[in-house]
DNA sequence: AAGATAACTGACTCGCGAGTCAGTTAGGAG
DNA sequence: CTCCTAACTGACTCGCGAGTCAGTTATCTT
């Protein structure tokens, strides 16, 4: 009975790895249940690790959640604006900054999943709402830039305008990396046909067809 | 000293009005806060009512809050169905469709923010996601009905291709009205038409231009 | 006026989760 | 081997919010 089989004693870790395995098991949690459904106990079991060593390297709940928050927004942004960057045509343009776009999805499921998940509630809810719009600000800026002076539809102002189908083709665009995040199966290059097939055409509109491609 | 004024002796109310009274505060406190920030003193203090009242009203904050999401969301559904229902034709159903909805949004205010911010979180997404699925799935069979059976972009499944695009819509529409939400000095009918602009345009690349219209 | 009933409340319990602290121990520097 | 620091923990506090209960009072009925 005295055969205690003594498991792992836990290796200790430099301070730098101990805090990125904080933050893993931070952004699982986060991701599969939100913020407020997610207790630093749960965080800290996921780490394998004492909840009081987390408050050695976050000092608090919120600055642990603030920290993975601006991270993944960041590599977002930084990636969006990297694939804007090696097109100049509109639709190429577009084209690559969607690809940028849903390769973040791909690539950092759960960090996708967390910013959706954290979008509606209190303050959080700033973050993820100036990220929708930073980006519907710079889809705006770009469709003003190239789109020609005629009103594209009866009645309403020009920047108005351009700037309600900015909000749509993020909400579209989000809807559908939502959607896909539940359908995983459906490879990236379809959902960038869709995607462009969708959004391009109602863009397209608004330059009457021309203007868009020079 | 003993001048007590001895203020309002709270009138008492019958238990439906009470109920509804209860029911109003309650919207306007998760409208305002969310479902987790929202605490029941909060809604108490709202309605004018000691908390203990409102367990003798409904059993839980849960079903309080349950009670009001289902209300409306089946009052929005009831909505756009009715409105849906006017229209025969394909881009006159969809006008319609759009316009409901957008009036259900102006008309309850309140009830759409609550609805949005409980969008995300734990078991109170299902509602949403639900109600958004719907939508999608209404569209989506809309379509199948009605447009020819050529795949609207390269090697993408009918189908798969159906279904992201009801999804980026219905994103695209509830983006919009979000945005409006924050911009109520725009009228409907411009919000309409630039909604239709959009939609209308992407949805009809679908049947190639012809098809729905008959 | 008396009694009954239903609206209503203050003051409670109780569990949960954020945040703290007084230590214990690994493992490297000398 | 011996310190010494930095990683690490168990066992706390403490406030907040959901839910309860024993009682109080308004209003209706007879």
């Amino acid at each position: 009975m005295s055969s205690v089989t003594h498991d792992v004693p836990r290796r200790r870790m430099a301070a730098v790895e101990r805090r990125a395995g904080i933050l893993a098991a931070a952004l699982d949690a986060f991701a599969a249940g939100g913020y407020h459904e997610t207790s630093l106990g749960d965080v800290a079991e996921r780490a394998g690790v004492s909840k009081a060593l987390i408050y050695e390297h976050f000092s608090s709940k919120r600055e642990l959640h603030g920290a993975l928050l601006e991270t993944y927004v960041h590599e977002l942004l930084a990636t969006v604006a990297e694939a804007i960057a090696t097109a100049e045509q509109g639709e190429q343009r577009l084209r690559a900054g969607l690809e940028g776009f849903l390769g973040f999805v791909e690539r950092r499921r759960d960090a996708w999943r967390m910013l959706v998940r954290n979008a509606a509630e209190g303050d959080l809810a700033a973050s993820f709402e100036r990220l929708r719009h930073e980006a519907a600000a710079a889809i705006a800026a770009l469709m003003v830039a190239d789109a020609p002076p005629e009103s594209p539809a009866a009645g309403v102002e020009r920047e108005l305008a351009i700037e309600m189908l900015a909000e749509q083709l993020v909400g579209a665009v989000v809807s559908l990396a939502n959607w896909w995040d539940e359908h995983r199966d459906v490879p990236r290059e379809q959902v960038l046909a869709i995607a462009m097939d969708f959004a391009w055409v109602g863009l397209e509109r608004l330059g009457e067809g021309e203007a868009w491609n020079a």
